[in-house]
RNA sequence: GCCCCCAUCGUCUAGCGGCCUAGGACGCCGCCCUUUCAAGGCGGAAGCACGGGUUCGAAUCCCGUUGGGGGCACCA
């Protein structure tokens, strides 16, 4: 008994950068067919060709680029069912729906736009179940002449076979739709294009999609799918409807949250593999205590059965606390060659030696990548400013103290941490002060904040003379 | 209005009838460590929406209520 390898995919409307509960949607779909050795598909679905444009194209494909989820077909690198874009398989979809109109599955409808809202307005006031009422099924020739001699444009309207129908999700478990209750839709407009419901049917039967994974806002559509599907002689996919991923205000996540696109997370300094980890564990647990998971350990792990059917808000401390483990977790210069970026793009060029010989100091106080600039700036410019907590603990600091500072320093034979740190030590002694007295003004001095990595390590970085350089000009003021 | 989905700490979750005086994680609070900030260690506060059943026994099963959310397009 062979059983058929798994195929899922991923079905984005390209409308710009994908927010995070899409790209959460296309995570479980990757995990699950990666999990069980199966194959994933990227399909765009612009068959609303009006406003998709080359960039989102451009942008989703860069998104799941670099998140690492990775598809075996899709529009960028063909494969058997190409092509991969709806719009370019409309040929496709009217030949199916001939099909389904020669066999009866499909009729046209004549009714105009304004006549439809007409009657559901009516249907709506007698308390009636919505959706079309079916005036079209059942025209006899002499009234669609009658049409078309009037006209009269018309669409392809489906035949939604009058039954109950059971989804068995694989999330949300089993859901009945009572007979009557979902009514005939439209799968062709009258220009002749194809519409969603006909075209994700199509695209999953053709391309052989066993598990649709997708948001549970298309839990309704999955009976219509399956339907046109069974007309088609073809076998319905299983579904795995997931819950809208929420913001903190535990609505669902929408513009109005502002940025919640991969792109601005990634300029948030988010890394992907604390960005992956995060979104699994958004409705999704491996039923132990492990909260950090790599790439490797998820698809492991993972199962659809575990998903969970209660939507999820999207919290950013927790995903930040991730990033953080995930910065600690990575080697200098991978941590050195992600944060160029950052800093680059706040003026400062770090020599590569000294950028990598600087991760240690700050990787396990760096929440984001977009922290780098502020911990390093001390060590690749010197045109440093002191901000005002920074003023006030050098206005703070004992007469004459950076001159003593600088004279001891002056005197370190080897530039160590341990060398700089005794040096400092012992002025402190002589001084009456605590450390924190001590190294304070020093700090403020050198790297312009009361905050910042370790100061004797600061400074062996920053080199002998720099140091000396800016707590003498420091002292002059 | 009609239909569907959902309901455990603030948040993400474990729990699939007895192991639960409900476990873990983020966040929060306290202590320790400590040159600042972090990181780390230890400890703490914090939850089964409500009401009925079923059962010897319910966070777990059933029904209802309430509260959220979604769908009902010639959008996807």
């Amino acid at each position: 008994m062979t059983e058929a390898r798994i195929r899922c995919r991923f079905a984005p409307a390209p409308s710009g950068s994908l927010h995070v509960g899409n790209v959460r949607s296309a995570l479980f779909s990757w995990l699950y067919a990666r999990h069980h050795d199966g194959e994933f598909v990227l399909r765009f679905e612009d068959t609303d060709a009006s406003r998709v444009t080359e960039e989102a194209v451009a942008g989703v494909l860069e998104d799941l680029r670099w998140l690492g989820i990775d598809h075996d077909e899709g529009p960028d690198i063909g494969g058997p069912h190409a092509p991969y874009r709806q719009s370019q398989r409309l040929d496709v979809y009217r030949t199916y729906a001939d099909q389904l109109l020669s066999q009866g599955d499909a009729y046209r409808c004549y009714c105009t736009s304004e006549e439809l809202d007409e009657r559901r307005k009516a249907a709506a006031a007698a308390h009636e179940a919505p959706g079309y009422d079916g005036h079209c099924r059942v025209l006899t020739p002499e009234q669609v002449e009658a049409y078309e001699a009037q006209g009269r444009e018309s669409v392809v309207r489906f035949r939604m076979p009058d039954r109950e129908w059971v989804i068995e999700d694989i999330v949300k478990g089993e859901v009945r739709f009572d007979a009557g209750q979902l009514r005939d839709f439209v799968l062709v407009r009258s220009d002749g294009s194809a519409l969603f419901l006909l075209a994700v049917a199509v695209d999953d039967m053709l391309m052989g999609i066993t598990h649709v994974v997708r948001g549970d806002d298309l839990l309704a559509s999955a009976p219509r799918n399956s339907a046109v599907i069974e007309a088609l002689k073809g076998t319905p996919p299983r579904y795995a409807h997931v819950p809208q991923v929420l913001g903190p205000d535990r609505q669902p996540l929408s513009k109005r949250h502002g940025s919640t696109s991969v792109e601005s997370f990634r300029e948030q300094g988010f890394l992907p593999e604390a960005m992956m980890n995060y979104l699994a564990l958004l409705g999704w647990s491996p039923g132990d205590d492990r909260e950090v998971l790599s790439r490797e350990q998820l698809i492991e792990a993972f199962d659809l059965e575990r998903v969970s059917s209660n939507p999820a808000a999207f919290d950013t401390e927790k995903l930040t606390w991730l990033n953080n483990r995930y910065i600690q977790s990575l080697e200098d210069d991978d941590l050195a060659a992600r944060s160029l970026h950052f800093l680059t793009e706040e003026g400062l060029m770090p020599d590569p030696s000294a950028l990598h010989a600087a991760m240690p100091i700050v990787k396990e106080r760096m929440k984001t990548l977009t922290e780098a600039p502020a911990l390093l700036r001390f060590l690749f410019t010197d045109d440093i400013e002191p901000n005002e907590k920074a003023a006030a603990l050098i206005a703070k600091a004992p007469e004459g103290y950076l001159v003593r500072v600088a004279l001891e320093l002056e005197a370190v034979q080897s530039w160590t941490v341990v060398a700089i740190t005794a040096a400092l030590d012992a002025l402190a002694g002589r001084e009456e002060v605590s450390r924190t007295k001590a190294f304070q003004p020093v700090r403020a001095v050198v790297t312009g904040s009361n905050v910042s990595p370790p100061l004797p390590e600061s400074l062996e970085l920053l080199g002998k003379a720099r140091t000396l350089e800016r707590l003498r000009r420091a002292a002059l003021n």
